[in-house]
DNA sequence: GATGAATGAGGGTTCATTCAT
DNA sequence: TATGAATGAACCCTCATTCAT
């Protein structure tokens, strides 16, 4: 066997793959200490060794280089949250899965909550960043939905969602201002207050 | 009377003054457009119908310039909840009062909500805008605690209130990045739910 | 008398002739506080506690202006020679007061050998300043000449003129650039050096 | 012999050294015509035939790329000087071999002297060029003393230095300023005269 | 595949100068 | 006479992008 077919694929693919993961890698840190107006090129290049000019082999321009950085982060979320669903049994368990997996304590870090607001702010005038915020929120409803659903009248579900929803925004948002601390207790205390308030007494047990 | 005393000040002064709420407002619709990445000294000048060089007469500096105009902002919402305060009796009242000026029609637009993004993005690197955002949101605070201590056991008031505040910046985020419509009465629905929730029955009235 | 004729000149001419004093003035302190490249209009107009456009109407051009600034500076030094050789009788003492003159601690400052060089420096490219410097120089010469020539053969008065017009120039630039101290008497030491080297052992006595 | 080993060092390598040499020299020209005022990136890239965003490639700032051409004419003197200082023999062969080469026909050109006095110029009010400035003076200086203290007592031989070093600065002064003629030969006539007077008869031979 | 040389558009800022008041 | 409003040219610098090697 010479050299070739590591999965499947030719070497020629795997590299280029790899330094995509890398380039996204060094994109997505890049993001969380300089935010989406101080990632440049270079500095993404630099954080991942490479010359700048291999950026733009691998990637055809720097809003496709940042969008892979984005969607890695997804990626990152998505990942957490899907650990903690799997041992979930109970759609309570599952709503408290998705809402744990939000807060997880190596997600909800100023670093990484001030990349996302960065996000944020540019997808409201970037369409390329607008697409992966509105995935990101679209699957956290449809998360909370499919179990909402199960303990509550289909419109009232989609009322508590939204409102779920509105505060695990607006927690990020203020983990990413507040230089001082804003704890992932505090942030879940009144989400929690909320959704108890809501769901049936003995809802999903 | 001969020429002079335009509201005791030298028209000299008034021209100073004009100018200065001229650029403020074009920097205020500068950023609704284009957001803080593309607010350019250049284009905030052309809105204002100056020349670039005019706009460091009146403001020393882009982020001087920036900075008013997202005072500004910060004016018109004050006012827009000042006003409704004012006619606001009851604790209750007034919290209602603090929740419908924050999704005033007028203010509760998308390219509003896009500006406000925007800055909210860049606060997380720039401590000039970050000031701002936190003044703002201690405000929202300030309001919305000095009438729910008046219902609630103070540490209850505050998990009310932060809940309360986390909504509102969800809501604003959502107005930014959702193409489709989410209206202030979608905004505001889960909202209540939450307050009425904790609200003891007779609170206020 | 109705307002006219103070010193022959009406009023009007007057102002004009004071104005343009403090301009120069102004320009000459601003020149030794941030040298030509750093004198801009609005400095100089700040130092003298008027308008920028006022200066414009004074002096037609920034360079005017300068030019002013310099000569201010030149009838300092004139002015400081000229009360020292008053008192000096015999050659060698007029020269003495040429060079004390030159060295005249209300002169010889840091500040002044600043401004001095920097005005050198543009005079390289700037022919209104260059004129003004080579008239200092002419002067300087001159002076050293008429004494000289009475105790030397022509010939031999030039060469030494020049050579202490060489120090002269070259222990101003050396005040200025040396931020340690180099003190006038440092200054005129070789001077003397090479003068009684050269002056007959009787010369002017 | 595959392609490689230029000097050991890769091609690129090469480049970088060649476009800064060949920067520093065309910043060096264009202080000549221009001086240190009127040496703008622009000008200089054109000279280099070059676009002005590689100027910034090669060297980080303006400061920098000045104090380049600075150090390149500074270079060039110290080369001047070492060549008749190699050749030299007693301590007065070396004194003549400084003064020699400070005075070298190719560098005592009225260009070179204006660009020198616009240096001196900024140097008072610019740190980075005072540096350059006083550590050509330095050298100067230790050349000079060198010698002169193998045959005056030490504070007689600083005296004198100091002495030669004021004519030689008042002398490149002069070049600069006098549009006619300033020949070398009329600066070190008096300078010879001072040495003459000062260095012991029998000295260094 | 990989480098960094090279370009050029665009940004913020300074400043001399003109002009209406 | 005096002010400062207004303009526009020029400057330094950053950056995404292209391309020869």
């Amino acid at each position: 066997m010479h050299g070739a077919s590591n999965n499947g694929k030719p070497l020629r693919k795997r590299i280029k793959d790899i330094r995509r993961q890398e380039l996204a890698e060094a994109t997505l840190l890049t993001l969380q200490e300089f935010g989406v107006n101080g990632t440049t090129v270079q500095r993404v290049s630099e954080r991942a060794g490479m010359s700048h000019g291999l950026v733009h082999h691998y990637f055809r321009t720097k809003a496709d280089l940042l969008e892979a950085g984005v969607r890695l982060t997804n990626a990152r979320i998505t990942a957490e949250v899907l650990a903690l669903l799997e041992r979930a049994k109970t759609p309570r368990q599952r709503i408290a899965a998705v809402i744990e997996g939000n807060f997880a304590p190596s997600l909800f870090t100023r670093e990484i909550a001030q990349a996302w607001a960065s996000c944020s702010g540019e997808a409201a005038f970037n369409e390329s960043f607008a697409r992966v915020m509105r995935m990101i929120y679209r699957r956290l409803m449809s998360n909370l939905l499919w179990d909402l659903k199960k303990v509550l009248p289909p419109q009232e579900a989609v009322v508590v969602a939204q409102g779920v929803a509105m505060m695990i925004d607006g927690a990020w948002l203020r983990r990413a201002l507040e230089s001082g601390q804003f704890t992932r207790e505090q942030a879940m205390k009144p989400i929690w207050i909320f959704l108890e308030a809501n769901l049936p007494k003995e809802a999903g047990e």
